[in-house]
Parts: C-alpha cells; sequence; structure tokens
DNA sequence: CCAACCATGTAAGCTGTTACATGATTGA
DNA sequence: TCAATCATGTAACAGCTTACATGGTTGG
C-alpha cells in the first residue's frame, strides 16, 4: 500500500489551485470545469481538455479532490479536508509586489475564491496587503522614470509606462472601494 | 554545408522577441540584456542567466542577432537583416481580444518597441488595433456580467469583475491620450 | 439517424525557470 | 587582496498547451 502516500510532499499548481478554489465553490464534473474556463472571464487558462484533465488527475492523487456520485448521471468533484487546506493556505497569502507585477491575474483570481472563505477579517488583510503591493509597485515605477533609463525612454515607451502608472491608480482607487463594499456588506451581516 | 540551413522555418519565442526588440534598440551583450529586465519594469520575464542566454544563443544560431565587437573589452549583439524583418512582422501584428485578455503586457511592450521602428502610421494602426480589442473585452464583459453566471457572481467576484471593467475603462482612455501624442509628435517633426 | 454537445483522455513538445557552476575584471 | 560586479553557461524540470483520439447521449 505505499502508493497511498504518493505525492504527499506536493503542492498544487496554479492551474491546480485555481480548479480547487473552483470546485470549493460548488461541487462540479470536469467538464463542467473546463465551461467555466470557456464562459468566464478567468482568461488565464486554456478550457482545452488537455490541460483540465490532467490537473484534475493530479488533484485526486493528491487527495485534495476526490469525486462522488451525483444528481443523475455523472459524478462532480467535491473538495476533501487537505484540498480545503491547501486552498485556504494560498488564498491567505499576501498580495506580495512581485506577484502583482508579474501575475496580477491571479492576485484577482485568489480575491474572487476568498469569498468562499468567508472570512471578512481574512479579506480585509488580503486587500491590505493587496493596497501595500501597489503601492509599492507605483513607487517602483516612479523611482524607474526618475532614473537614467527612465530619462532616456522614448516616446512610446514613456507612454506605455504611463499606462502603468495609470494602471495602478485605479488599482488602489479599486482597493478601496472593496474595503468599503467588505466593511459595508460585515455591517449589514450583524 | 547543410548546417548553415538550421533553424529557418522557425520562429522567435516572445522572450526571443523581447530580446530582438531591446537589441533593436540598441547593440548589447548578453549581461545588459540581462540588466534590462532587472532594472526596469518590464516584469514579465526573469532576469536569471539561465533564461537570457539560451534564448541568445537560440537567436544567433537563427541568425536573427549576430555578435560584434564592440567599443574596449566585450562584443555586442546586433540584429540581423532577418532579425529586423521578424521583429518588425511581429510589431505590425494587430493586438487582438485574445492578447490583451491573456498577456497584456505583450501588448504594452510591443507598443513600446515600435519606437524604434520609427512609423507614425504603423503606430496608428497598432493603437487602433489595441482600441478595438479593448473594446471588445470590455464588451464580453459586460456580456458576462449579464448572463446566468455572471448573476449570479458573489460580492468579491464580482468586484473583481468590476477592477476588470475600470481597468479597460482605463486603457481606453490611455489609447486615446497616445494617439493624441502621437499626433502632436508627428505634427511637430515636419 | 445524424448533428451537436457531453465527457474524458494521451502524447509530444514548447517555453521558460531555478539551481548550479565557473571564471575574469576592477575598485577599495 | 578580497569583495563586488561583470559575464556566460549547463542540466533538470515544471507547467502548460496543442493536437489527436475516442465514445456516449440527446434532441430535432
Amino acid at each position: 500500500m505505499a502508493g497511498t502516500m504518493l505525492g504527499d510532499r506536493e503542492r498544487p499548481t496554479t492551474l491546480g489551485l485555481a480548479l480547487l478554489g473552483l470546485v470549493n465553490a460548488g461541487p462540479r464534473s470536469g467538464y463542467a470545469l473546463r465551461m467555466v474556463f470557456e464562459n468566464t472571464p478567468i482568461g488565464r487558462f486554456s478550457s482545452s481538455p488537455g490541460s483540465i484533465y490532467p490537473a484534475l488527475k493530479k488533484l485526486e492523487s493528491m487527495r485534495f479532490i476526490e469525486p462522488r456520485p451525483s444528481t443523475g448521471t455523472g459524478k462532480a468533484f467535491h473538495l476533501t479536508e487537505r484540498g480545503r487546506h491547501v486552498l485556504l493556505e494560498w488564498l491567505s497569502r499576501p498580495v506580495t509586489v512581485d506577484e502583482y507585477d508579474r501575475e496580477p491575474d491571479v492576485a484577482f483570481l485568489r480575491f474572487a475564491f476568498l469569498d468562499a472563505a468567508n472570512d471578512a477579517v481574512l479579506t480585509v488583510r488580503y486587500l491590505e496587503s493587496f493596497e501595500s503591493a501597489v503601492k509599492e509597485s507605483l513607487a517602483g515605477l516612479r523611482a524607474f522614470l526618475r532614473s537614467d533609463e527612465g530619462e532616456a525612454l522614448t516616446l512610446l515607451g514613456s507612454l506605455a509606462v504611463q499606462h502603468g502608472v495609470s494602471a495602478r491608480k485605479a488599482a488602489l482607487r479599486w482597493v478601496r472601494h472593496a474595503l468599503d463594499m467588505v466593511a459595508m456588506a460585515g455591517s449589514i451581516q450583524r
């Protein structure tokens, strides 16, 4: 029975974690998960079967999800306790400048999944780390503009950087708005 | 002499094209190119030697760049005619919704490189395709919001989508601003 | 009965990264 | 002379994609 220990140390990939987030929001079949990637603006990942099914198999072998018979014909994947645990660990990570700069879409995806955790404190902490990351990123951009390389930018180059600056400003406004909305939802609930 | 035909069909990867863009802006050594990734907000790629040097070797074997002795000690890579050709082909591609949605940073990077082409017509065409792509992407997001999946969004999910909407609106404003700036620069030059 | 959709899978390969090594040059 | 920076490289592999296959179910 050595097989039951297989993959004990392994952590899921980003695609795997995204699948965990979706399964957590509601048990689904592989096909249903594909359709989410196909029909929603998650964007980052391909909806092709060659992407999703191998990832699901791996998650199952790691015992983060398990198939259970569902309504009518098919089976749906459910999150296991272990699966819920790694998902929450992922969602609990603070947003770093590096994440925001290199894969901002993941930072937003994690935020969207955070809903299922239903933990206002966690959500506020997440948004605060988000705000810090964006501020730091913005400061970095401005420092670059003052550097030698920044001063030497061509017209189109500086326009591209300008977009970066305004995108970060917009993200900061969004964070504050999101914090307001979360606070409102919290006060309504009690 | 069969070796001279090697890699004739191959097209560079995104990293390769980014390197071509940088080399086109000014001949540089591998190390200097690494430092660009390290010190500028290009973001997308790692500045580690294991990324850049193999990519440069491949570009050289494809005869898109060639090393030439430069000032003092080292050598610098220069773009070949073939290299300039593939770079321009890359920069001339219109921005598609898919590119904007999946890797917006590449769309901005290509724009910044377009400066070296020094072709106002090309630049305007590029920005117009950019605008169409963003408009289409925005329309897609709004359609999603009106769909079943969109109506069923959780609070945090809809906040995440809201950010997508305002990011796209900001991008549209940026495109118009960029078009203005390009027009101004054009009229000044004559 | 046939097209469209539901549903799942494998094989091959591209792209890029991390981790590991190595040595030259130069300024304090 | 010794640390920092310049400079280049390889090996292993992670992570995902495209292309290819296959078969069941269902509604018109």
